[in-house]
DNA sequence: CTACTTTCATATTGATCGATATGAAAGACG
DNA sequence: CGTCTTTCATATCGATCAATATGAAAGTAG
């Protein structure tokens, strides 16, 4: 049951490529959600026989989360982005622009994983839901904090919409998750983000 | 079969408000989505057994497009915003303010059905979710045409990006119903169509 | 080789899905 | 009343859901 770390491993050695399987899982997930995507398509996708999934992922909603986790891990989080950019005026043109490009992806499904895989879920999946819930306003208290940060600093003025300002940028990038699902491209989402920095207050 | 718009019908009568069921399975699809809500909650919800909602109803997919159709039947359609506003930015501040209040009403579930129910879904729900993605679209179309009016009379810069624009105002609206559904209040929404609308080109 | 451990392939579990078959119940007609 | 039409209540349909029981297969260790 254990995975060992390092060390020689006794008995039969796992037929597939765990990280290639969940990559292809993250996929299925990314475009049909997490209840939209049933066992069999998973066995199909991932080319891994139920038994060998549970034992290797646990259930469904491991499975499902782990998706997450590796679609969350690159290099252009939203909260890489954050603590990177200098101002928060740049990381919320990054976290824009970054939305664009990677919701309108060749390789990948359009939209996000994040802001599209749990929206409306049966009563069953209530827990999953929350538990996506609880990343997105992660985020978003990141940015805000950013956002203070650069009130407090006097880089912006004192009388900024904190709350307002990083929930705008929320609403925008979940919102292009949905424009993308309905067939927006790469150049439309950036139309978008450039609209939506032009309301962005100046630096004092 | 045929249910008479007018005259005296025989046989046995109706036991349940047609309307009143409708309004029920419109509130389920509205929380849980539409592959999220089963036959059997919604029979619970309506007060009506199976046989009844599939004579009534035809099938899942057509009650939930009736439901759709009369989430969309309100006086405060964005259509109707829309066409009633003098300018397209009363029209853009109507459509978020009317979706701030809409999405957090008290008696109904938060967020929207129309962004909400038919974002990710199983290759089965295809046809569905294209339905209401054409909705989306043509909301959007309409937007961007008062735009184009705008900037047709003179009202708005000839430089202005009318799709950009229209763009960001639904990309914040369907943004606006996930905030709603992780907790957002109506207090935040509206701070986050103010924040939105503040990018908006001057009248010229 | 044999013993041991782990994984794999097949078949299947109980539960639930959307959708119905069946016949009784309820009203309008004559 | 009896006849007709429609709806209702019960039980259930085949399909699919997520999740496993079972035993064979594939390696390491001795």
């Amino acid at each position: 049951m254990e995975t060992a770390i390092a060390g020689k491993k006794i008995g039969r050695p796992l037929s597939f490529d765990r990280d290639a399987a969940l990559y292809q899982a993250m996929l299925l997930f990314w475009r049909h959600g997490y209840e939209g995507t049933s066992l069999s398509e998973l066995t199909s996708a991932m080319a891994v026989t139920p038994p060998s999934i549970y034992a290797a992922f646990g259930d469904k909603k491991r499975l499902f989360l782990e998706a997450v986790r590796l679609y969350l891990s690159g290099p252009t989080t939203s909260a890489q982005l954050i603590a990177q950019a200098e101002t928060a005026r740049a990381a919320a043109m990054a976290m824009l622009e970054t939305s664009a490009i990677g919701f309108t992806g060749e390789a990948t499904p359009a939209g996000c994983l994040l802001a599209s895989s749990t929206i409306s879920c049966s009563a069953a999946a209530a827990d999953v839901q929350a538990e996506l819930s609880g990343i997105r306003l992660e985020i978003e208290a990141d940015l805000t904090a950013k956002i203070a940060d650069d009130v407090a600093a006097g880089r912006l003025a004192a009388d900024v919409d904190a709350a307002g300002l990083a929930g705008h940028v929320m609403a925008v990038i979940q919102g292009m998750s949905t424009l993308a699902r309905d067939g927006a491209g790469r150049d439309k989402l950036l139309g978008i983000a450039r609209v939506a920095m032009a309301g962005w207050p100046p630096a004092t």
